[in-house]
DNA sequence: AAGTAGGCCAACCGCTCATGC
DNA sequence: CGCATGAGCGGTTGGCCTACT
């Protein structure tokens, strides 16, 4: 027996967002704010999308301070230092690198970084397997209160250290940590 | 010039977890 | 305290674009 779906699939709309689409949502968004309910703020800002879908939208391509691609050598050992870390958090990870989301980083990572990545042998040495993960938990999230207009969500990325591995309640590790 | 393969990116799916009742 | 619900997240997929044959 699972979960109600957070929608109806069948009357919803899907796939690629149009212009118009992401104009309502930045408009609405811009004036009421997302207000902390992204399953009715569809309704309010009169757009026929899922609220999943409404927020992944937002959060990775109508928000004023996203970036897209042009990922500098710096970046890229950020995203290598961290994966090598915390393994594929990458909320995490993006959280680190203003301006950038988790879906860009993952894909970033997928498609270019971890080519590069791969085929580097793994050493003994600390470091030396920068880009090999100890382990991809899903651990706990701290739920963030919605951000007040005035703090962007990209400040979190001041949040001090990285949180400590495998430390999740109910799925500890899925990969091989121990 | 046409067909095919591979790469990239946007979006969806389904799970986990936090929170309110 | 237990359940229901919504938010957050990582993994995966589908489609478009470009490079190669």
């Amino acid at each position: 027996m699972g979960r109600a779906p957070c929608c109806d699939k069948a009357r919803v709309k899907r796939g690629p967002w149009s212009p118009e689409e992401d104009e309502q949502l930045r408009g609405y968004v811009r004036t009421h704010g997302i207000g902390g309910n992204w399953i009715a703020l569809p309704h309010k800002a009169g757009l026929n999308r899922c609220g999943k879908s409404c927020r992944l939208r937002w959060l990775n391509y109508l928000r004023p301070d996203i970036r897209h691609g042009g990922y500098t050598e710096q970046e890229d050992r950020v995203i290598c230092s961290l994966y090598a870390s915390i393994g594929s958090r990458w909320s995490i990870i993006a959280s680190k690198l203003p301006g950038r989301t988790d879906n860009d980083v993952k894909n970033y990572w997928n498609t270019k970084l971890k080519k590069k990545a791969m085929p580097m042998p793994v050493l003994p040495g600390p470091g030396a397997n920068a880009c090999r993960p100890p382990c991809s938990p899903r651990r706990s999230r701290r739920r963030r209160p919605a951000p007040p207009p005035s703090t962007p969500a990209h400040q979190a990325a001041t949040c001090a250290s990285p949180p400590p591995a495998c430390t999740s309640r109910r799925t500890p590790c899925r990969g091989s940590c121990t």
